[in-house]
DNA sequence: CGGCATCCTTAGGGATACTG
DNA sequence: CAGTATCCCTAAGGATGCCG
């Protein structure tokens, strides 16, 4: 296949994809920081606590403090309270549904940079837990066939 | 399955996972911004020219100039310089392979926007071209098994 | 421990005007 | 058409310090 890719021709770009309507730009209203997809990462590692978001992101107490609000009110987090005994109320950040249907999105971003920016390989990686096997982001059609990039066409659905 | 996710226990996240060496890491230092992503969905939509670029995106001249420069350092555009017959020379913008491989990426997102946040139902369809059906990217280990989230663990490679 | 307030610097991005 | 130069504004992010 040739290096470049052309999807164009089946549809006319100005009127289906504008920027407004666009999914992709939504998307990124809601995440577009490194911060916000950084501890998105941390959330499915399963880290819950503040304190321990903004040491393993790497990122300052105000920063964090204000990217988990926004995830919050965004509804990809949600701040539970919870108490150990004899301890204080504290607050826990879990993953909502909305947010942890981003895992795709994560894992393809994260696969590409092992591929193409990662000189030791991988340093982390996510399997399959039945059967132990590496787990990919792909493409795929409802009929189950792999798409590879040639393959794709662009489509206005039906209104 | 529980509204949170757990995947935790396997790896002392401390470790395996630092900001620096992390795959999602180094692939937001090249793609984080919005401006970055919509560029690389025009790309991917066929886009070649600067002009178009920057009015599709609907981003000005100087950002679409700066970003576009900057993803051709990091190597997933091309600039191409080209003439039509009669014509001076023109540059065009195509996608490398290091950049068509983040497709799977862009269409996770694209997705996630389409089922969490447009209340109008996706925008654009991808099909796959020889049968038509609506493409999807998705989680899959290497033995063909689609994973689910609850399914998923964590490993370090051996070194 | 889990933040918020303050201050600062840098990067992202828009508008306008200009050049080959 | 394909940018660059300039100016300006806002958002992202770090550092420090305070507070319940």
């Amino acid at each position: 296949m040739a290096e470049t890719l052309q999807l164009t021709g089946t549809l006319n770009p100005r009127s289906a994809w504008d920027a407004e309507r666009c999914s992709l730009a939504k998307a990124l209203e809601v995440v577009s920081t490194r911060s916000a997809f950084l501890l998105l990462r941390e959330a499915f590692y399963g880290t819950e606590r503040f304190d321990d978001f903004a040491a393993r992101v790497g990122i300052s107490d105000p920063v964090a403090a204000a990217r988990l609000k926004q995830l919050v009110e965004h509804g990809l987090l949600v701040r539970e309270p919870y108490r150990e005994p004899g301890q204080r109320t504290r607050y826990a950040y879990r993953l909502s549904d909305k947010g942890a249907d981003l895992f795709p999105a994560l894992v393809a971003l994260m696969q590409w940079g092992d591929r193409w920016l990662a000189e030791d390989g991988p340093p982390v990686q996510v399997r399959h837990k039945r059967c132990g096997a590496t787990v990919h982001a792909q493409l795929r059609c409802e009929r189950g066939h792999e798409v590879a990039l040639g393959d794709l066409e662009l489509a206005r659905p039906e209104r």
